[in-house]
DNA sequence: ATTATCATGATAATCATTTTCAATTGGAGA
DNA sequence: TCTCCAATTGAAAATGATTATCATGATAAT
């Protein structure tokens, strides 16, 4: 799994006429090793313990080639920071967000998927991504 | 229903023991009297039309306080700006977000809100708020 | 009216993110 | 392997949205 995120992006990086770095692969090892939902921040600091020298604009840069690779999306809940998830291709999932812990837990509905496409059929709407984010107290916190 | 707002904004003012003034009642009638989903800044731009020498710090301070007395509630669309939208209490809607042209239709099912509440159930998390977007090409830009 | 607060406007400060730019590096081709 | 050019990097400055500061002006309870 690791390896064909690996692969995707290096295909993504040669198409279109990138260069491949030490840097870049240093970012990419350490968000695939890395939790899903860190912001940049997050991101930046452990490559930074990792290594390095690393600038803090070369993180924010990697980031948004991964987005565009397809290996990752760009995620916000709300505190002003982007945020990046990994991405299994085809699947899309949604987020259930303690407003006390920070913590993250992600799910699928597909049953709620089928209704959202209503919906936008119904407007003659088409439908290219979407978010949803339940935002409340997560089982830990409320007992 | 704008009295009604009105209301609830003064009644929020005299209970926390702020001031009611000229700049407030203005950017309300502002706000009351304009399309839902503006942002910070054109909410600016309508206010100082009207009138004036209203500073740019006082229409932030004062969305954040219709925020507070809830007849307003914070959104984001993934352009870096905040913007707000008219409650109307109890109710919740979701949203359509053309990515072409940048408009936006509301909607509200019943049916996924109660699926959400199983999702959550499920996972023993207590929902407090959420939000639901689907991004894609509006009708009118399908055309 | 007097006074204690609160609010305002202008501006500076902040925070996340992006851009700039000179110096460096990858890699296609000689 | 060596050359060369375009892409990349890190540091720092710049940007855009939002927030804090502060001296001055307004509100409302006494």
């Amino acid at each position: 799994m690791k390896r064909a995120k690996k692969k995707q992006f290096h295909d993504f990086i040669a198409a279109r006429g990138l260069k491949s770095t030490r840097q870049r692969d240093m970012v990419l090892d350490c968000f695939l090793s890395s939790d899903s939902h860190l912001s940049t921040e997050e991101l930046y600091m452990k490559v930074r313990a990792k290594n390095s020298s690393i600038g803090y604009a070369t993180v924010y840069r990697t980031l948004k080639l991964f987005a565009e690779s397809g290996i990752a999306r760009e995620i916000h809940f709300g505190d002003g920071q982007t945020r990046y998830e990994h991405v299994a291709e085809g699947e899309h999932h949604d987020h259930l967000v303690c407003t006390r812990c920070g913590s993250v837990q992600e799910f699928e509905n597909e049953a709620i998927e089928k209704l959202q496409q209503e919906v936008a059929d119904q407007f003659g709407f088409l439908v290219e991504t979407h978010k949803m984010e339940l935002y409340g107290i997560c089982s830990k916190c409320r007992k």
